[in-house]
DNA sequence: TATGAATGAGCATTCATTCAT
DNA sequence: TATGAATGAATGCTCATTCAT
């Protein structure tokens, strides 16, 4: 990742996309305004820029981490793991996910985003239906209000982690995988640990 | 709430606390500029004002939920309950609680908020001791990092759900509760429902 | 005309359009940069103003020329005073037609302004249409070119005349009047002086 | 003329000087930003540069027209014949002469400029005291305004004129000379005809 | 000859806020 | 209570130009 596009992913983690000046973004990569623009298109592509480099990391980690395991199980502890690894590892990176709603409609890099996302959630969607297409899952309600509960979980590590703290990353993706293992019915997987980022 | 805090409310949801301009709102709220300053010291108030009426709101629902049950199922799966129906009661009002962090650090009614919030915080996380004392629940982990689990999926509500989707309030509601319960180890609780918003 | 839109007029008139600054203009006018966007959409908005206050001016004295006048000669004679009145009465307001080139095709004023202006050569065209018609004229070549001779050496005059010089305002618009009227192949018309504007 | 020149040309034509980047002078040149200023000191300098060629371009074109006659009536139609095919034969360059008033008073090249553009005036005017002294050409006012007439008229061709349009630059031409002579009351002129550019 | 990369200065415009009324 | 009018400071972005290669 280039300086300006470090500088920038660390400055929208800290004030938001709209909090965040072309300024701040320069004076944080040490380089000049208009060389932002050399570089970039506009504020808005440094943003999508940003945010396509962060799921290309989750999703070619979740996929890695699927790869890893046989089991519905298997797959659904070692994918929990792997999305929190990715979100304590560049807190930064996987923070600025929640500013892609200010990526206008017509975006031409949009809809390429969105796809990979979907390809991410798809991906952890067909692990919750093996599952529960073999007796291992057992949830209640809809597949899709599960797979944003257990999303939505893991998306909110980048609110509340910080470096340093009690628990190291492991500790915080074990400790999820299991949880979420519980939340859908299933036996804690404890026999593969991933390796943190 | 005020046509002018509900003007905020709609508008920081919509663009963020600095997506939104004080225009934005005066123009939603019909009124003219100076007048936003008239009934507000500023912005930033406007954005503590409506964070401060949703913990309100989302707290004395949990307190009530909570009183409504007598064991820690019972209470946690309310409390998750009533969280939720809040998240979806009103979309605009929840979703602004990721505005916070723009709120600066010395501002007078800050420590206020984080106060509720601390509150709600430990009026779950005392659901949870209580749970694990009494070996209803069953977690591995951190008790902390079990109740960020919790809160984080249900804070993640106000970024997928929209009214008039496919699944009622009250569905969610109860889906969310029934993953919780399992989450934690426990029975899922069907005894009790809460009423929507 | 209110001092920002005098203070464009000037300003557009020394540097043109797009040579000229907003600050250039606030400064002009003796007020802060916002206080032109308070009264002003946009710097195209005050160009956009300036050129309908010049072609009312010009279109009221050339209607009031016309109708002093009862022949075809007469009404040419005097149109073309009035023209090159509206040049030299202020150079700086004529000036700015020049920038009309600026205004994007799809400003809601346009139209507008296009209206007035083929309203003026629609007069002018009248008035060598019925000459010729009543054998008062006699040109070769085509009627609307005619028009196009006549009004653009007018139109050059704001390129030229500065005030002070050797010839005053109403030299210059008798001597304009008479080279037309030769142009035309009608005797000059000596009678209908116009006062200077 | 080089590619870099032909693209300022056409560039100032559309857009003005001041509207006009030297990104988009370079863009359609199809070189780089750089490559401009290898060739040419400045954009001023481009700017001066075309203004020179459409100078000397209409400068021996008039020339040559006047040395094809041998009264002052054939001559001046051959001038203004000259100026008018000048205009529409390459409108782009023809245009750029309005922009001359934002070449810089101190520019090198400034003063060359103005020569030029006085030895074509004093061309024309010299055409004119002959047909005066003759007898041949009978106007009233100054000389000088009469002199500004017709080079007025002449010089917004390339205002309205449009390759293509319902009458051919011969055509024009024509008419703009007949109308001349009539407007120095001078008989036109019929007996030659400059080939078009 | 040519250009990728850079920049100080400036651009049009908008910001949150204030004040006189 | 409310607002028309104003503004210092900042916004995202572009300008003409330069330099190392």
């Amino acid at each position: 990742m280039s300086p300006i596009l470090a500088a920038a992913k660390s400055a929208f983690h800290e004030r938001g996309f709209h909090g965040t000046s072309t300024r701040d973004i320069a004076a944080r990569a040490g380089v000049s305004l208009p060389t932002l623009y050399y570089h970039h298109e506009s504020k808005q592509g440094m943003l999508v820029a940003v945010l396509q480099a962060a799921m290309d990391a989750v999703l070619s980690r979740v996929r890695a981490a699927i790869a890893e395991a046989d089991t519905p199980a298997g797959q659904l502890s070692n994918a929990i793991e792997a999305i929190v690894l990715h979100m304590t590892a560049d807190l930064e990176l996987a923070s600025t996910a929640g500013e892609f709603r200010y990526v206008e409609h017509d975006h031409p890099q949009r809809a390429e985003y969105v796809a990979l996302r979907t390809e991410m959630e798809d991906l952890v969607e067909g692990i919750l239906q093996r599952g529960l297409d073999a007796g291992d899952f057992h949830i209640d309600g809809d597949i899709k209000e599960t797979l944003r509960y257990l999303l939505g979980a893991c998306q909110a590590v980048s609110i509340w982690y910080r470096p340093g703290g009690a628990r190291t990353p492991t500790q915080v993706a074990q400790s999820y995988a299991a949880t979420s293992m519980r939340a859908v019915g299933a036996q804690p997987n404890t026999s593969v640990v991933l390796a943190p980022i």
